[in-house]
DNA sequence: GAATTGTAATGGTTTAACCATTCGTACAAA
DNA sequence: TTTGTACGAATGGTTAAACCATTACAATTC
């Protein structure tokens, strides 16, 4: 029901002020906050105390510090960076394995694509059937170029995030892949046969869309991920 | 391909040998770090810069500090408290609405009700019958206690979540609740007429559970997340 | 034995000074 | 006119020493 009641500390008080101000828009991304000299002043704490606030100001990701002349704490526009970086340790913490991602973005990669067959403007078509066309013409050129074909599928798959228009879903493609594709670069070597798999669910997954046939897309894109997780697995010692 | 390449600052540095100390399991979780004048010698840097690099890692979540005698800087376990303190953040920037995150929880929420059906043990099962028997309690009490049926139906998910055995569907059960609910709670007012249907959903979702039918599972538990929401949406103004 | 008090260790904060980086400007050189 | 150089000022980065507030624990008192 409640938190714990914490000790209130200066610099805390500091965080939330400037927090405050950056979240009701007083301040945009892209402006400077005043030096830390003045902003000691204006907040009646030491330097000390400031920046300790600052530091954490920049850990959330809401300013970022310049250097130099002109410089200060630079106003940044959120974005998914704090969520992946979370993500990140709790992989390094060993709390979530590559299987369990692998096995998470099934699942959302098979959601997207029932929404995106659902909401697919024509203009969305056009743009998927340009991204599969650059994908058959990595395809074709063998596994020499399997690293641009993969970059391709990547697309392929945030085109369809954007098709939903959930922001969620795009910035889980960024935190997914963020936190994945190093693994995908280590491990994953694709014989010639296996990109043409991959390409032809690509083009069943486009057409399903296309046709708006939701529950096509999403289990034809739950079996394309699962494919591609079993090359990895396949390869893992 | 690049990282922009940043000026090196010290506490940066700090920050980073602990925590690669602490990842890699030097420090467990309740331990305590040496004291900031110990660390501050052992690191050879000043008080100050210390302190700062104290803020970030109490900022990461992979340090609590303790006041007083015996006090410093207590290792924590990763958990999803920061991925839900960034994805709050997005909230409040308005990057993401409520509408956002409920159309996303009910895929979230679907996927796990399929793997639960693939996973789901006997014992599972017995737990989950069980809390549907409180479920059915609480409806039957009628609208007074709507809070009540609303907290077994959460635990009801997040016991579907833990028998999927996947960390990332448990972390974003808690995730999801801790940004979702607060609105729940302003807005959702059931009838109970709607608490009987809720009720007869998580009965079919157990069911389907029980009975291994992956699919069915899966469209029952989007349809419960979907009607759930609908309650929501014509409540707000 | 229980309550009170004292003490020492810890984090929290302040102050003042100096260093390092950066940008603009003035001025010299080509 | 263009280019290069030197310098000054403003900014963040770092250090140092001191003092305050909180806490755990031991000593003392009742």
């Amino acid at each position: 029901m409640f938190k714990a009641a914490k000790q209130n500390r200066i610099f805390q008080d500091v965080v939330e002020q400037i927090q405050e101000t950056i979240l009701a828009g007083k301040l945009k991304p892209g402006e400077i906050l005043p030096s830390e000299r003045e902003l000691k002043e204006m907040l009646q704490v030491s330097r000390g105390t400031l920046r300790e606030a600052l530091r954490v100001l920049e850990q959330k990701g809401l300013i970022e510090i310049k250097l130099g002349v002109g410089g200060g704490a630079v106003v940044q526009d959120v974005s998914y960076n704090q969520i992946n970086e979370s993500l990140a340790l709790l992989i390094r913490y060993q709390k979530v394995s590559l299987r369990h991602l692998s096995e998470f973005r099934v699942g959302v990669e098979g959601r997207v694509s029932a929404l995106a067959a659902e909401r697919a403007t024509p203009a969305d078509i056009i743009r998927l059937k340009s991204l599969l066309e650059q994908a058959r013409q990595f395809a074709e050129k063998g596994s020499d170029f399997q690293r641009e074909f993969v970059e391709v599928d990547k697309q392929i798959h945030l085109a369809l995030a954007e098709i939903t228009e959930n922001p969620v879903y795009i910035s889980l493609h960024h935190t997914v892949h963020d936190n994945i594709d190093h693994y995908y670069e280590t491990f994953l070597v694709m014989k010639q046969r296996e990109i043409e798999e991959n390409f032809t669910d690509l083009g069943s997954i486009i057409d399903a869309v296309e046709k708006k046939d939701v529950d096509g897309a999403r289990q034809l894109a739950e079996a394309h991920v699962l494919r591609f997780n079993h090359y990895m697995e396949n390869r893992e010692i």
